[in-house]
DNA sequence: TGTACATCAGTGAACGCGCGTTCACTGATGTAC
DNA sequence: TGTACATCAGTGAACGCGCGTTCACTGATGTAC
């Protein structure tokens, strides 16, 4: 969510209308979220919507980019904060997993879910474009990794060998499936765990 | 599938109806997968899928208890054969591990997706009871792992402290989490180096 | 072996409701001169 | 400072289509006697 005070009324609404769409998509899906049901609760008419969104798969669309750039910004501020506690690359990115772990803890209730992994539970629904950047959302977070764990390696030769590009995609995996877990069972200490188990490994694998 | 010998013309149509539903949900969501496309493709009337399900989420529930139970007996068949190659447990969950993964290689095409993730994600659509029979289904997983785990720590008492708890939770979240690359990718290789890395942190883990 | 009845595995037509979308219109705010 | 016009942020009513569900009915197969 942008902050409030710098969008105009009518961006303002179009916020509401995104934070109520991605809380009932992430609950029931987005074949079983009426737009009626977004108008009822964010208190406008039909036409309303329409004013904001070309149709429903703009809604879609909407939705998906702003998640994944909120994504972005959140993960790039983590990054920035470990480099600048820590120069060496393995200490910063066991700072990282640390203070991602944290956040995910600070959540103020269970974790919604991810819209990636929702989209693509649903893909058939999205247009080739949505699932072009669904697609993509994830090869950001393989090359983010990898790139990181890359430049460990490089100073700490492991003691075993390390397959780098499934120890990239782990990061990706371990959050999908351990929001997919406090998701079923509305807890919000199991993503943080399964970060902090992430974290564990890589430093035993790397660690003199 | 069950054996097709075995079932009679109708419980054969319900089979098929489970298979062709399942496909469809899997790719678009439960909402979005209209009972007409169901029938279009199986070759009957509404009526005809009404005579074997009361209603839609008579469905859904029919879909569920048949992939728990296949899923069960798959795992039961893994650990059953690596117990049987080895009685020492913390081989034999290696060979286990080992075995799920070359299972999981073996897909005829890419990861079609997991049910419980995908109810998951639309979970307000579901009736109470299924969606507690897909929180179950994970609390069987969790306790399966959990059981295999604690025998290996008893035998070969750790160097670093280790989570069981974690440790069991990350075997259903590095599954859930591979399978979701694997389909969003349309590969099949993600999830079975998932399995593998997995297997490859109990190793370092126990391994005197 | 034949007949009566029951169950199985569906068919065909109709239903009403909710959904996404369109279209003509409107009051409030902003901008040009 | 007042007027004309444009844009913003919507309203209200209507639409048609597809969806899940129901109901009365039916031909084929199985079972009892």
């Amino acid at each position: 969510m942008a902050d409030v005070h710098t969008l105009s009324k009518g961006e303002q609404t179009r916020e509401r209308l995104l934070d109520i769409a991605e809380e009932a998509i992430l609950k029931k899906g987005f074949a079983a979220t009426s737009i009626e049901e977004i108008i009822a609760e964010a208190g406008i008419t039909k036409s309303g919507f329409f004013y904001h969104f070309k149709d429903k798969h703009d809604l879609s669309k909407a939705l998906l980019l702003r998640f994944l750039e909120e994504d972005k910004a959140i993960m790039a501020d983590v990054f920035a904060r470990a480099d600048a506690l820590h120069e060496d690359p393995l200490h910063s990115f066991l700072i990282a997993m640390k203070l991602f772990a944290d956040l995910m803890s600070d959540l103020p209730s269970s974790h919604p879910g991810c819209l990636v992994a929702s989209y693509c539970y649903q893909e058939q629904q999205f247009s080739r474009e949505v699932r072009e950047l669904n697609r993509n959302s994830v090869l950001v977070w393989r090359a983010r990794f990898r790139e990181r764990l890359e430049r460990i390696a490089e100073r700490y030769p492991p003691r075993v060998p390390v397959d780098l590009d499934a120890l990239s995609d782990m990061a990706t995996v371990i959050v999908e499936g351990g929001i997919i877990l406090d998701k079923l069972f509305g807890t919000k200490t199991t993503l943080p765990d399964q970060i902090l188990q992430f974290r564990q490994l890589v430093r035993v694998l790397f660690h003199p």
